[in-house]
DNA sequence: ACGCCCATGTAACTAGTTACATGATTTG
DNA sequence: CAAATCATGTAACTAGTTACATGGGCGT
């Protein structure tokens, strides 16, 4: 049982769901594609975590519908008696900067408004989420909300922090190119 | 040539330094084991693009010092001038806490509790950090300072969130138990 | 017609972690 | 006297990605 696998539990926990649904599900928080998770939910189903249902679909491939066990439910609560590991975060765009001395600045400019851009975008797309679960009746699990809240958190200080720092890099380039003309 | 190869060779062109000290120096932006960066160091070096000196120490176990050559430098370059693949973050605690209507609101609130520790230290270190940088004559590098906003940014917003979600999680154990006694 | 979305799976590979191995020096 | 730090490496494993494979429906 890897973290991917309670992750999986976890989603399971709130809703049943098939495998390519909580692959999608699952990608802003464990980013993972649908070759291992398919394995994984056998594995899962193997071990009486969770079974699945046949779902015959007419306009869509028929699916499995994964539903969580008590084995499952019980594995969970385990889990979250354990203390979490610590967050780690990959950003390419991070280790680009720190060499950014070695390339033009123009590039550099690109690569952060790319992420400017992208940061928007996230945010958007989280608000528009958090508007619609506001309006939810019955209110969605308090455990949904601190998750988007999360990243709502998130994407603002990226987003803050991108625009920062392409300001920085803006004055840095018309210190080297004064009086045009 | 992997992204970790791209951070090893972006770390060396700012200063030449051990495979130790690179180990410990690329954690924050992209966690790696020694065991993963030793092997891809000799295999930078293969290729010319990083070369060691060995240097003696009387104290201390002797080293290998890398620093980039210009094949290492060029190399940098064309890498700087590709979009840079989007971050991920893979966080155990938002696994758990969507899960958490499973478990005890206790254990729930140990986590971040634990959370919003981890955060305040690694703000406080930052904090430390960037105020010895802003001393610091001639100053560092933009690109050292962007990254380290970014990690302070990232820090509070993290700390914040994790302060709320506390806050969130205490008025419901106090819905659950109203008026003790 | 061409490509995307849905849906599931396996095979082959790359990336990353844990464990094994060694050994001196400093700190509690 | 035990544990942490410095320092390098390999071996064995797990986790994650890319590529292969299939196939109907839907939009342009």
């Amino acid at each position: 049982m890897n973290t991917l696998s309670y992750g999986l539990l976890s989603l399971l926990s709130n809703s049943a769901d098939s495998g390519y649904d909580l692959m999608r599900k699952i990608q802003p928080f464990w980013p993972a594609k649908h070759s291992q998770i398919y394995p994984l939910l056998a594995q899962l189903e193997s071990g009486g975590y969770v079974q699945h249902t046949l779902v015959v679909q007419s306009d869509k491939p028929d699916k499995k519908v994964y539903s969580i066990t008590p084995i499952g439910k019980e594995a969970l609560r385990s889990w979250l008696t354990e203390p979490a590991c610590e967050p780690n975060t990959r950003d390419e765009l991070v280790l680009k900067l720190y060499c950014m001395e070695q390339g033009e600045l123009a590039d550099i400019r690109r690569l952060l408004e790319t992420r400017v851009a992208y940061s928007q975008d996230k945010l958007a797309w989280l608000q528009a989420k958090l508007e619609v679960y506001s309006l939810q009746q019955p209110p969605p699990p308090l455990g949904t909300l601190l998750l988007m809240k999360k990243a709502e958190y998130h994407f603002e200080s990226d987003l803050s922090w991108s625009e920062w720092a392409l300001r920085q890099l803006v004055e840095r380039q018309n210190q080297e190119e004064p009086n045009p003309r």
